[in-house]
DNA sequence: TGTAATGTTTACCAATCGGTCAAATATCGA
DNA sequence: TCGATATTTGACCGATTGGTAAACATTACA
């Protein structure tokens, strides 16, 4: 009989690499493109090329598969944000953000849904990670953004507010692609739409939109941005 | 036996009205938090506080509810991009549309994260409503845009990303608001966190953020923000 | 008030779900 | 080559899925 999983301590054979490597491939497929509740285990094994019980015996149970998922690719996910310099030049480094978001999103559009799936759905299976790693690496380079900020070097800004609305434009060419391509339509739908998207984000958050000409744009104060009361929650 | 609700040509009593009207907002509660495949008949119809069998009286399957329950949403979900208005000011316009999109996001996130789940699992459901209504609604309001830039009021830019990304950034306070309120901790997860996304997006998309107090940031040409070359799609 | 149409429920169905089991097969070190 | 171990599968399980049939309850209206 085989040895239960549970007590495998260390990788053992060459076949069990390929075979995880495999089932998460199908995993991330699937996942990403029904959510968790939404896949069941069969779509996988079929993706897999494998039967069921097989799956099963590399992961015991479905949820087993989502979470080494999930750990698998939260860490390269967040590689752009650890790669967020103080040090650097500020306009240079959100540049360069804005840009490795888009070709993530353009390159591993299916890691990008399958954390969106799970936090649209309430993130029930990473609310540590979000409360956690996550919640540190933001708050270490808000307060990054906060000193160049102090510093004169950009205006003056809510650096979680920032680091929300990138993560919010760029994803969205990943997670709302459908859409996207729906609205451009088939002519403006080849890959050349992250080009696009690329040179009006990084204008966008560098110079804003008022910024005409050698007209440097001088808005109000602010005091009517507010929103209107409350209603429910 | 009862008439097949096909048959029926009209409404017909009060009891309908309500009832559907009971279903649909369950059937919101239940479809914007587990998405289509991951939602069950029997979650919406104890929410609704119903039998199965009763809910399959007034929507013959799940798919007619949820059919039932984007039609009715979708009017109103584009109700703010409706509004946006030609002969306005662009900067106002521009402002109040960001605002009204914020407001959605938090008085309406149920409606914002039925959509989300739509689109982000590929749209089976309202492929067409994407592809007609809205690319229209979008194409117009595009111009609109397009000829405030060539009049020179507002910054050249492209007007459909300009677009995306009013949607993203606000949107995303509805569809990623357990992401939200774990990176900022409890103390800032009460509704001020609206009105400060509100102040910062209206900062952000008017001035940008290089337009640090007189001095007016001039940036380069953008001759260097195109993606390195795509491996894969 | 009676009755026909509308509304509701209990019991049930076949299909699919996540997961188990034992037997069969493939792999590998000695 | 052999035996131990690792891998794979078909058959199966109870629970849940979307949906139905028909009996029963309520309502509207003449």
């Amino acid at each position: 009989m085989a040895i239960p999983r549970a007590a495998r301590t260390q990788r053992r054979t060459r076949i069990q690499e390929e075979k995880e490597e495999l089932i998460l491939e199908a995993a991330l497929d699937v996942f990403s493109a029904s959510g968790f509740r939404g896949s069941t285990i069969d779509q996988i094994a079929e993706v897999a090329g494998m039967s069921k019980p097989n799956l099963l015996y590399y992961f015991r149970t479905k949820d087993a598969m989502h979470r080494a998922l999930i750990d698998r690719v939260l860490f390269t996910w967040l590689e752009p944000l650890r790669a967020f310099n103080a040090d650097g030049n500020p306009e240079s480094e959100i540049r360069s953000y804005i840009r490795r978001k888009l070709e993530m999103a353009r390159d591993f559009p299916r890691e990008s849904r399958l954390f969106a799936n799970e936090v649209l759905q309430g993130a029930p299976h990473i609310e540590d990670e979000l409360k956690g790693p996550l919640k540190s690496l933001v708050d270490e380079k808000a307060e990054v953004i906060r000193a160049w900020a102090k510093a004169g070097k950009i205006a003056k800004c809510d650096p979680y507010h920032l680091i929300f609305s990138i993560w919010s434009t760029t994803q969205h060419y990943a997670d709302f692609d459908v859409q996207v391509r729906a609205v451009l339509g088939q002519e403006h739908s080849g890959v050349g739409r992250f080009e696009d998207a690329a040179r009006y984000l990084e204008k966008l958050f560098v110079d804003g939109l008022m910024t005409v000409g050698n007209d440097a744009g001088q808005s109000n104060p602010g005091q009517g941005s507010a929103l209107s009361p409350v209603s429910a929650d």
